[in-house]
DNA sequence: TCGACCATGTAAACTGTTACATGATTGT
DNA sequence: ACAATCATGTAACAGTTTACATGGTCGA
């Protein structure tokens, strides 16, 4: 979907921890950030590009054994200032969440259609993997404890998760207790 | 996002049920369907001229007064076809729903950044709004009941986006009296 | 040496938003 | 008459995915 460059923003976000290569930030869409956004490579390296043409971040190279070269870009402070911005900015707009499944679910119109128990059978494991997975990252970031400094909002949306895919899996196992 | 031409199979879907104008179906979107996904007449009109082009559809001209036309489209049995294999496509993918809010988040490190009330408090305001809203519907159309025959599957999302709507709004509330 | 992973890039196609554009109907 | 709404379309732009493309490093 067309956003409004929050990747842009989520780049910034993410460079104002520490520096980080191009493969680094793909990389960051696979577990922590991931949970809330997704972007590929072929989209990452051209935006850091920009966003060194427009002076909000800058690289070092740094070679690592023989030859191969990578960029370590870290965040200037005009890009601290952007990113300071936007977290000041309000944020009144509630997105439609896009969800495939839920979609088709719309679409069944009797209670005895026969597809209705496999699809949400199959919903329910992916959402017990997820919520699994989400405890994992629980127990392994924060031990399960709210941080008594720092990452305190990743510690926040991380809780929120875990409590959305809770919810999701409850109502899919409600919803397949009562097909009987 | 790109995704995999979901609107499509939503036109789709709509026209299934009844035959709509490109107007009707602009405005399904306002309602119904817009709690779960988005988009404008501008997508939509040359979208339908597509699926005609496909043979998913067919339409005839309708005249409102004096001479106003509208294009009334109804589903063919290719177009019911492809709707069907669509439903019975398993949906084996979570995309990360993506959430500006819990974006920002992310991003603030500190529970005493002075920031984190009021963003949190505008969220919970659009939550409740959404929430009292989706209760409302709710009550519109089905009465708060489970609905004996037909609309099972509407039934069921806008029950689960009221839980949804639930949680995410206890989850703000909880952490806003944590600030303390 | 070989496979997994590190590392960076581009191109094409697709999806989605915002803006531009026009005209008719209906109810007050 | 006027405003709100009905009704349909295109153009430009922005964001996202998939595929193409290349080469280096590290550990077993």
């Amino acid at each position: 979907m067309a956003q409004k460059n929050n990747l842009k923003y989520i780049l910034l976000g993410l460079l104002n921890e520490q520096s980080l290569t191009g493969y680094d930030l793909t990389k960051a869409f696979d577990s922590d950030i991931g949970e809330f956004w997704s972007a590929n490579h072929s989209q990452i390296y051209p935006l850091l590009k920009k966003l060194e043409l427009d002076g909000l971040i800058a690289h070092e190279l740094v070679t690592t054994g023989e030859k191969l070269e990578k960029k370590l870009y870290s965040i200037t402070s005009t890009g601290v200032d952007e990113l300071t911005t936007w977290l000041h900015t309000p944020t009144p707009d509630l997105n439609a969440n896009k969800d495939e499944f839920i979609l088709k679910l719309y679409f069944i119109d009797q209670k005895s259609d026969p597809l209705l128990r496999p699809m949400l059978t199959e919903q329910l494991t992916l959402h017990t993997n997820k919520y699994l997975h989400l405890q994992t990252q629980m127990k392994n970031k924060f031990n399960n404890q709210m941080p008594s400094s720092n990452n305190y909002g990743h510690f926040l949306i991380l809780e929120h998760a875990i409590l959305r895919e809770q919810e999701y899996k409850n109502w899919l196992e409600k919803v397949i207790d009562n097909l009987d």
